[in-house]
DNA sequence: TGGCCATCGTACGTGCACGAACGAAATGGG
DNA sequence: CCCATTTCGTTCGTGCACGTACGATGGCCA
């Protein structure tokens, strides 16, 4: 019995004075983006069908499938993350064989990416669970509400 | 003018099949979810007031600002962080003075975490700025969006 | 009360994210 | 044509995120 009083969870010490309105961090957007990306990784991980596979080397290389060739910068920018992380994931979809390289003739600064025939075996394979991946993220929504979270979000990106 | 042809964008080669609906990643909630928390995490870096402070360690000095004491398991369920992502953030904010620690005087196991008087000096000041770092964030919207956002990103979390 | 199982915190490895600094290459204006 | 500026890719440092494994402790129940 002893000790008991210790696993007693400790009320909330802030009265909230009655003028200001109480801030809740599980109210705020950052917080709220979070934890909802949080998940929606989770989700993509068991659903898409290679654990190994992340949630930007997939975007990553579906935007190699639709463009054929792109500079490593410009991949970047199409799939929003700056040149340090790209460099990352580019390096690991490298190192596994699923993306090669070349250097851009025209312009010596430049790399230019494309998925090899392996990599576009395997994106090809995990499209087909993308959108099962999506549904399961947004299943709690109806789809009335689906349809507004991403008009939502995508006014905020 | 040599090399000019290089720079213009290759046009996407998927011609979609009239079909099966096409694919957009930039369409899929995952992405958009992993762009929000980007753009809104880069807000909160420049407007909560502290360059250092970053999302998460504001979220947990929030939290043991409100409760006084918490063991570093139940912070890291009550701000949705995992143990290993909780004993990270933990580490640095005792490290800057921020936080303490003892032992549960209860259960050997735990540790006990309490914001120091600096800490709670700190998050006092940083808590003026976290309406307005929300309220950019979703400055894109109307205000009744703002309302449904924020009700739809709380289903799926 | 003794042993099984859950919980707590730590440690290690991997990956995303980004700022800053860097050197090489391209570009554009004077 | 030359030099200042920009772009490109790399590297380094810091921090979040989480799986896994570990050892210590606590709770439960047979």
């Amino acid at each position: 019995m002893r000790g008991n009083v210790a696993k007693k969870l400790q009320e909330p010490k802030s009265a909230s004075s009655p003028t200001s309105r109480s801030y809740r961090i599980e109210e705020q957007v950052g917080y709220l983006l979070r934890r909802a990306h949080q998940r929606a990784s989770a989700i993509f991980q068991v659903g898409i069908g290679d654990p190994n596979i992340t949630p930007t080397q997939y975007s990553s290389m579906v935007k190699l499938n639709e463009y054929t060739e792109l500079s490593q910068n410009l991949l970047g920018r199409l799939v929003g993350m700056d040149k340090a992380t790209m460099q990352g994931v580019v390096r690991r979809l490298k190192e596994r064989g699923l993306v090669d390289s070349r250097p851009d003739p025209g312009d010596a600064r430049r790399t230019l990416l494309s998925l090899t025939t392996e990599g576009q075996r395997l994106v090809n394979k995990l499209l087909i669970n993308g959108p099962a991946v999506s549904r399961e993220t947004m299943k709690p929504l109806t789809v009335q509400e689906q349809r507004q979270l991403l008009e939502l979000l995508s006014k905020i990106v």
